[in-house]
DNA sequence: CTGAAAGCGCTTACAG
DNA sequence: CTGAAAGCGCTTACAG
């Protein structure tokens, strides 16, 4: 069944039965009617690739995510696939490895697939830095700033990570903790948590607190298995630490449970904050206080954007989504010494 | 950058570019040889709207995964796309409602992408029986069975969800509990929860425990939240129970903290089953003793059949992949009355 | 082994 | 408002 056959059909010529198919305005209301008649009636669908070939066009969205376990990401991604939904915009997911080189992929994809626009979540800001300009659609980075960069087909939308990880800093010294161990992260890349990490250290120093990241800071990858392999060494390692941030939630998860497993409580021996305000925050013993970030908005001014530099040309947008410190269960006082 | 560009920078003609890129063994050392090497030099990449136009072929394999917040799910689709990415295939993902009509929707990716298989994540047996006749490309059904379907281009990997279902009832029953309360599934649709409530009834008769799934059973979605609601809805109504099995890990989650919230605790007052061994059960206080899915081995021979089926035409093949109880933590002995 | 040519299904100036 | 025709980039019988 192809238009041809619709042609035929319907009496029409196939160049009708194209513009009826795409709307132009230039049909009688008559073709129309019959044109269209006739495709309901046989259930046609235009073949999509001669649609793309002869229009040059590029076909889905293309959203990259980083780290397949990251749970943030997971509502994020459901809140962009129901909005492109809407929109009527195909998608296409990848998932890539936490450590990947997301650009280079997307270089790849570009060629393969020729898509008409990314959404990155998440990103390294050194693999745009690198091969970015290979890339000329729009896209779109989440929970990273892309400003520095200065591409500008690159907009981006992320949480003040520097600001939300010194709320937490200060939070926990509201509540008497001056010895605070850090878990999580990668120094070796510009990922986001290097930003989280800066957040921590300014504000510690703004503080009059010692931190020595060599010991009071064991990296680890996002997720349940590694926050409580690092919780347990730094735990042992530094047993006058009375809190801990953990720079992601699933991080603080496991941590939670190596607590636990050293014969301590939460929040009465030690209290822990996460980062992100997943779901699960809401249900674990005791709830999690955590830095919530706004994945509904970070979803939606994302794909609006995106479409927008797709439709017409922008601008590239930088903008900062709040953040909130969702105080639950998992701080306790202390007395400062 | 075209086929033509090739072709006029090598000194060879349109056809003969085409065949080396293909592979064809009707060209010369030469031949071969140079064009490659302009084709490395300009880094081209053929179109792949021509190349499917012209080939009338199929694109990516689709995976239709229904519920986004199933961690299971996550689990399996991972590893999907690891071993697809290693066969060089390319992957459509789709996240649907866990109530969607999935294979509605694939009938529609049909039209539209021409994918060149399935993989179902889940999947409502009414709707295939309903309207898969209108698919033709192979398909692989996870987590549920197929068999009872018959159709020729459908293969099954599930666990025994009866048998596993009946092991949990069994092993709460040698822990002495006798008043069980099940949480979670959908009645109203031929969803994998169904088997497993069949599991239940078919145990507690053979064990001789009464079991009115009318005060016994509360229905809910394969989330934290409402298995929050539904485990306290239960235990409000019905307080002489001693055991909850939750249909999904998640659900019991949620239900572990509605126990707690109820001033109870786990398993001293309430002992708690789940069912899918994510990884949360392993770090949960107290860790959840669950039936555990073998998402690795679910993966590996769903992809591996559905490239066998794509490749060379194969009956389906229906398999039943183990299950296995983790004997965690949240299951006390109770004295039988 | 290679080139010239047809055709996959569609869109869109160009005429009328 | 409509039809005839060119062409998007590719593959593959068909000749030679």
């Amino acid at each position: 069944m192809t238009i041809k056959d619709i042609a035929r059909l319907s009496g029409y010529s196939l160049g009708t039965v194209s513009r009826v198919l795409n709307n132009h305005p230039d049909v009688s209301q008559a073709a129309r009617e019959r044109v269209m008649a006739v495709v309901q009636e046989q259930g046609f669908e235009p073949n999509t690739n001669a649609r793309h070939l002869k229009l040059q066009a590029q076909s889905a969205i293309a959203v990259l995510v980083k780290g397949s376990q990251n749970l943030l990401f997971a509502g994020i991604l459901e809140r962009i696939q129901s909005l492109l939904q809407d929109s009527e915009e195909e998608v296409y997911v990848a998932y890539l490895d936490e450590d990947a080189d997301e650009v280079q992929y997307a270089v790849q994809l570009v060629k393969l697939r020729r898509p008409k626009g990314f959404l990155f979540l998440g990103g390294d800001l050194e693999c745009f830095r690198r091969e970015f300009h290979q890339i000329t659609v729009p896209c779109v980075l989440l929970t990273n700033d892309a400003q520095s960069l200065g591409f500008g087909n690159l907009s981006s939308f992320t949480t003040d990570d520097t600001a939300a990880a010194g709320a937490v800093i200060e939070y926990l010294y509201r509540h008497g903790h001056r010895r605070i161990g850090v878990l999580g992260g990668n120094l070796a890349s510009e990922q986001i948590s290097l930003k989280r990490l800066r957040g921590v250290q300014n504000t510690m120093q703004r503080l009059g607190l010692p931190f020595d990241a060599r010991s009071q800071h064991v990296p680890c990858r996002f997720s349940m298995a590694e926050g409580y392999a690092a919780a347990r060494r730094l735990l042992e390692r530094e047993p006058e630490l009375t809190a801990l941030f953990a720079l992601g939630d699933v991080i603080a998860l496991g941590a939670m449970r190596a607590i636990y497993d050293l014969g301590l409580r939460v929040p009465e021996d030690i209290s822990i904050v996460g980062y992100d305000g997943i779901n699960e925050t809401r249900f674990c013993i005791p709830r999690l206080t955590t830095i919530r970030q706004d994945a509904a908005q970070l979803a939606a001014r994302g794909v609006q954007t995106l479409l927008q530099a797709i439709h017409y040309k922008h601008p590239p947008v930088y903008e900062t989504i709040d953040f909130a410190l969702l105080e639950h269960e998992s701080v306790g006082s202390v007395e400062p010494q």
